[in-house]
DNA sequence: GGCGGATTTTGAACTAGATTCAAATTTTGA
DNA sequence: TCAAAATTTGAATCTAGTTCAAAATCCGCC
């Protein structure tokens, strides 16, 4: 008995085969030229096989790119459990987020396509499905963080659901990646570290929630210190800068 | 005389002939079946014609995009020209856009498309750069406002650039476009008016960052009334809510 | 007006690459 | 060992973007 377990486990195994060389073909070739044809060659399978797995391409992307997120929220997952002050792990967020971009570069170019209408819409619900699902995670930290916060009086929600006060950081957080991953806009400017910027600006949003303790972010070298500390205490095993 | 500007002529307004026939192609049928050869049928032109003036699809999108912030831009210009106090002009360009998202529903997931990886690279770089330049006028109003404001002494620096304090209510704003076009992701959270969320979370923000007049958007009459008084004296004449 | 070269337009043909599906192969259970 | 079921295969199909040689039009000149 068992082979037939044996075999699901065997098909399961396979789409994560396929998932990383699409993602080694990415690395080497660029989004741009990802082929079916050559992922399933990559693989010694037919492309048959390949889309016995995955409806279409478009379907692929979205996989991936939830596959990605996995990781993503292994990092914010250690944020979460982080035993520190609700401020500094919210602001650990962000931190892991700046992590999770040097770790895995290439995944907000691929995020970017994956979610965008044409690619979403054409993969099937259930991939849509998952994807969603395997994003939860991240809000459902952030709502745990800011609730907390409210529970220990560190923060007033002033009639905001916990999820509203959220999606302040998160719209930032997300606007830095779209805007890093764009390129040629931020050349234009005269900015440093967008990142860096980013967790400045984040604490200047906290600072206006009134997020407990205040901090100020304009003394630079405090706000290495405080990264570099998060870093460290959080993502001690994971190569840090 | 003049037969050779005339046809010039011809031809750029073809160029528009062309984005305006894409444009409600996208209506109609969704940015997902967008055909070349549709939109060259619709403008009764062969499709060589149609490729005459855009070098492949990707190129026809990064113009379409380019084109259509062009209207963004003509609302910016509005809060950029307002005689108000900076900050009241800051929160001016979050209502623009809220604006322009209303004018322009289709733009920002246009826009998605256009900045990804896949179909920016693809575009031709004459393209690419019209695009950016196309772009550029928001950056520039936004920093004129930032440093009026150091100017007058509603905002101190604290060792930033203007382009990198813009950037805060940049990303902020990019974001939450970002997220409200993802659909599925809104729906399982508890939220309501994203825009007007997004607005708060501004002032929050300029707050944060010390810009005068310090506004409280807790009172939520007194955000409505701040958000409807910026639609009436600056944007009179559109259709507002 | 009519002529000849230059420019523009045309759309059928070409192409790349995603997707399908009937045949071949392998697995399963008796 | 065998046949039915499930899986794999990859050549064939299909779709839509792109090209380019021929046709049409424009232009200056006689």
């Amino acid at each position: 008995m068992g082979t037939k377990e044996r075999r699901v486990r065997e098909v399961a195994g396979r789409e994560h085969l396929f998932l990383d060389a699409a993602r080694d073909l990415i690395r080497q070739d660029g989004l741009l030229n990802l082929q079916m044809a050559r992922i399933a060659e990559k693989c010694d399978y037919a492309v048959g096989t390949l889309y016995q797995h995955f409806a279409s391409k478009e379907d692929l992307l979205v996989a991936l790119s939830a596959d990605n997120s996995q990781h993503r929220v292994d990092l914010f997952r250690r944020v979460g459990e982080w035993k520190a002050g609700t401020r500094d792990r919210m602001v650990g967020i962000a931190v892991a987020d700046l992590m999770f971009v040097k770790l895995y570069p290439e995944h907000f170019r691929l995020a970017q396509l994956a979610f965008t209408e044409v690619v979403w819409k054409a993969a099937s619900p259930e991939r849509r499905r998952m994807a969603l699902e395997a994003g939860e995670p991240l809000g459902q930290i952030c709502d745990n963080i800011v609730e907390e916060a409210v529970r220990c009086g560190d923060l007033r929600l002033k009639g905001m659901t916990p999820q509203e006060v959220g999606l302040g950081p998160w719209a930032l957080t997300i606007g830095t990646h779209t805007i890093v991953h764009v390129d040629g806009v931020l050349e234009q400017g005269d900015i440093g570290d967008p990142y860096r910027l980013m967790t400045r600006h984040l604490h200047y949003l906290l600072n206006g929630l009134d997020w407990q303790p205040l901090f100020d972010p304009s003394d630079e070298a405090a706000l290495d210190r405080m990264i570099k500390g998060i870093c460290t205490e959080v993502f001690n095993d994971i190569v840090c800068q």
